[in-house]
DNA sequence: CTGTTAGCGCCTTCAT
DNA sequence: ATGAAGGCGCTAACAG
């Protein structure tokens, strides 16, 4: 067994009681200089770290707070974690990511229901309405990122996906596109019902017919969005623009696309969601739907620490969504 | 103060001692089924949840370890987290990423100096050699992936950097190419060093030399990569290629050479390192020397595992790098 | 200014 | 099968 060295051994070394050494090596409590270089000296030579655990047992307090992710090693969180981090730090606590990968042996259930952490934010669609739900506790402030629950300590900060959809496919419609097809994420994903709902709420508005021949489902992937697209195109006959749910989809496509011979957005017109890093640099650069991942991120530290705070805060908080417009998308041949 | 709900309560609500709670919702011992029952049921009727610090405290083992990286929303650490988190889960390990951002106060320094993980993964060039080894100490593993530590409980994971830039090199001079630039990162830093290192000794052993003229610093940003090539373009003397010692600095090169209309490859070659997600996705899509991220992340988490098992380690490993042959490097222009 | 002491919440031997 | 009790390492009254 490995013998830790614990404040104990520092006080025996320094000939001071374990209260005196905690103070020293705190700084707290008046302790005479000479006293506190003893302790000190004792620590180094024994070389002493403290046990945070214990600490945080006595003071039942961690000063962390936890960001679950669904995947630590998706580049998709990057503005997200941004806006946590810089939050986090400027109020002084600590910021760990972990990931939900895994399910009930998941990083994340514990660090949801063992009280290992001060308040959690939840971004991760694996992690069902009901662990979520149970984990919520007095003074455990939750925040999630991707639906609204029915819970005294659970807020949700979430961004209007219809309504990017709708302003998507809009533009569209207004460039001239009569032929919109519509790439879906998986049927269960509500971000991804609602994007749906946005374009099909534009397609009504303009008395577009909505046309079930042209609605495909990719999964989020961009494998999913290349079979997809694959399968738009073998069905022969096809649409002036397609609107992928999200940007991943969108370069599944592009390499369909490319495989084929059809030119973007020449031949056709395409339309993404969420703004990847990688959108800019696509050749063309991809026109899609920005999401607001470091407002989110920010906003949502911040209502922690306010309901760290028990200030009186809302429950649900809707961000909206921009129109990032750049070479993908044109007006159809036939308006040429 | 909020009143946190223990195994004290559960057990008194039960009617049994602490120590029956205990086994009963931790499935171990002999309880009753009948025991076992009302235990739980009182743990559920209390929304009791175990406080995991605790259980760390008196095991005095926590099963989590850390990755700590230099900056959390950089999408360059995807593959590797990947890694790491799969030979963790394997093992029946908890991790958690945490940031090294803030200094002294950083997440990663608690998580380094305070006993809260088994051991650590650290990626993290703003920490520096000498607090990495004053956190060594016995029976806490730490693998550190950017350098060499001469230190017993501390493992070394390198890529061979000045082995990949050799690689790039000689390569662009076997397509015919004399005039290369190379535009370095940080001068601090380690990496750059060595890459420009194997650049050099590509340029000796064709007998080219070394041109001074034709060395930029980047500081391993994409603006610093796109300054560097404007200055490069200003000068006058066009190389016929440009190394980049990373790809997100070759973007900024592409950017500065696109304002410029001067076109990849046939006005000029680019060369990259590290091959970052993007790399794939530009046009023309960038030749560059991949490491082996993923890799190093399972060898390192093995590796914690290992030295948690007490065998006998190495205390280095070097992996090698691949050159990713794409469309941004031609033979130049006079031989063709 | 310093020492004594009582927990923080949990697990785990040791009795019974 | 269950209970009593010690202690993981630390902080913070409280008492000198």
């Amino acid at each position: 067994m490995i013998e830790m060295t614990t404040i104990k051994d520092v006080a025996k070394l320094a000939g001071v009681s374990v209260s005196t050494a905690s103070y020293a090596l705190n700084g707290k409590g008046n302790v005479k200089p000479e006293t506190k270089m003893k302790v000190l000296e004792a620590a180094k030579q024994l070389n002493y770290q403290k046990n945070g655990l214990a600490m945080d047992l006595k003071k039942s307090k961690t000063k962390t707070i936890a960001l679950i992710l669904s995947d630590l090693s998706g580049p998709y969180y990057s503005e997200l974690i941004k806006g946590v981090q810089e939050v986090t730090m400027a109020n002084g606590y600590d910021l760990i990511a972990c990931s939900s990968i895994g399910g009930k042996d998941s990083t994340a259930i514990k660090f949801l229901t063992e009280k290992r952490v001060d308040g959690v934010i939840i971004l991760a669609h694996n992690i069902s309405d009901e662990v979520i739900m149970a984990s919520s506790r007095d003074g455990f402030p939750i925040i999630v990122l991707d639906r609204f629950l029915e819970d005294q300590h659970i807020i949700s900060v979430l961004v209007n996906n219809t309504q990017g959809a709708y302003q998507a496919t809009k533009y569209l419609i207004e460039q001239g596109h009569r032929d919109i097809a519509f790439i879906s994420g998986p049927s269960n994903s509500v971000d991804s019902i609602n994007r749906m709902k946005g374009y099909q709420q534009a397609l009504e508005e303009y008395d577009i017919a909505y046309q079930s021949k042209w609605t495909f489902t990719g999964n989020f992937t961009r494998e999913g969005g290349y079979h997809a697209t694959k399968l738009l195109i073998m069905q022969g006959d096809l649409p002036t623009a397609v609107f992928y749910a999200n940007d991943e989809m969108a370069l599944g496509g592009y390499q369909a696309f490319e495989e084929m011979g059809i030119k973007i957005p020449d031949d056709i017109s395409v339309m993404g969601f969420d703004d990847i890093q990688i959108a800019q640099y696509l050749n063309p650069p991809l026109t899609t739907v920005k999401q607001p991942k470091y407002e989110a991120g920010t906003l949502a530290a911040h209502l922690l620490f306010q309901a760290f705070d028990n200030q009186e805060i809302n429950r649900r908080y809707d961000l909206s969504t921009d129109l990032v417009i750049r070479g993908s998308v044109a007006k159809p041949q036939n308006l040429i």
